[in-house]
DNA sequence: TGTAAATAACTGACTGGTCAGTTAGTTAGT
DNA sequence: ACTAACTAACTGACCAGTCAGTTATTTACA
């Protein structure tokens, strides 16, 4: 009765899937929240039975760090450790800094991994482990470093290092959550930027030293 | 073979109750997430037996919401609204919002509403909404006028109203943000106080005006 | 002022459904 | 014919929400 054409029901493909499991799972953990996806609904997405998921990854939890991992990698020692030995006035390595932020930002796929790992922090401790050794404990002292050398050798007005990297990344936090969570948008789309070319004229002209600065 | 001694198995205080009920959601959820609490570890932490909290709460969400009700309430009106029709330097204005924002920031359990909608947002709409509705859709134009106003004034330079909100707040939203899921501080603790006050010297003299704003 | 009836507050066992993870068996490729 | 890759049916644990019954407190009446 069923026509004999073999439409073969699945293919052999070992070395892609673990790419394409994780894509699934990017999209619907991204779209629904961590708990709410079920190991189910990924193999679907990808193409998949879940039990082949099975075959690629130890459990659920195993998929989110795979995520993270994968994104973690491919931002690693970039732009970071540039900072650390530099010497100089340190607007330009910022401005620099805060393309890569933007670059990856407009990148949906990309930016939703640290979203993904704020909102799973807590009942995920692991992975947060993993994002803040990989990223913020890179990111933020080298931040902190350029600073506070800026500050020394007369660059900058004399502000405190370490909180003054709230102010230079704050405004992309808080730009990536309004859009990405609560769909606010300035008129007329992300305007990434934009953003950047604004906070930046406000951040340099109020980190622009003065007088006494120069001691 | 028991003892006569009336201890009680429970006693009748429904106006308490809810109250009670929400402060030990917000503990659980802050903890563990929303998935992983279970109602019943919320009838324990407040003492009381599972189907009483249904008595109270038609359903889980129900917490969720009511958690996000009682605090945006709390907030709702106070500082927004003297923004909108206010003419000057919009500078002292920013300040006081500040101090408002850290005041609020400073006790952890009011930090955590916002917090946990942010987590909980994509699994939850209705909540996201409430949320935009109640806070972000005010305080943000409350913002972007203030400064419009700012720069039509000639107090400030000529910034874009609407991205520089993002530059006002976001310093915060990152504090919070490393604080509270990553476990980040500055040396010494939390330092909202010289948060605000490092931000702020950026923030004003970032937004001194230069000559050509006079027009 | 005592006590019985009425009611409000609360308990905890149960149910129905969901889902992560397993495994016995099937199919594709070589 | 062999086996790596894959499927799909299954299991066991978990948990939101329900409800029949219990206990505390108030009310009514002697």
């Amino acid at each position: 009765m069923s026509r004999k054409t073999k439409q073969p029901k699945f293919k052999r493909r070992a070395d892609e899937r673990p790419k394409e499991v994780l894509d699934a799972a990017l999209t619907l953990f991204t779209k629904q929240g961590y708990a709410k996806t079920t190991v189910d609904q990924i193999a679907r997405e990808a193409g998949l039975s879940k039990g082949t998921v099975y075959l690629y990854f130890a459990s659920k939890e195993a998929l989110l760090e795979g995520l993270v991992t994968r994104t973690v990698v491919s931002v690693t020692g970039s732009v970071f450790d540039a900072m650390h030995g530099y010497r100089g006035d340190p607007r330009p390595v910022i401005a620099r800094f805060m393309q890569t932020i933007t670059a990856l930002m407009g990148d949906p796929m990309k930016s939703a991994v640290p979203l993904l790992v704020f909102r799973e922090a807590p009942a995920a401790p692991a992975i947060a482990a993993l994002y803040r050794k990989a990223v913020l404990n890179r990111a933020l002292p080298a931040i902190t470093a350029l600073l506070a050398q800026g500050v020394s050798g007369g660059y900058i007005r004399d502000i405190d290092p370490e909180l003054t990297t709230r102010t230079v990344i704050g405004p992309f936090v808080a730009h990536l959550i309004l859009s990405a969570i609560f769909d606010i948008e300035p008129e007329g789309g992300l305007q990434l930027d934009r953003l950047v070319e604004n906070h930046l004229t406000i951040l340099f002209a109020g980190l622009e030293p003065v007088g006494k600065d120069r001691a």
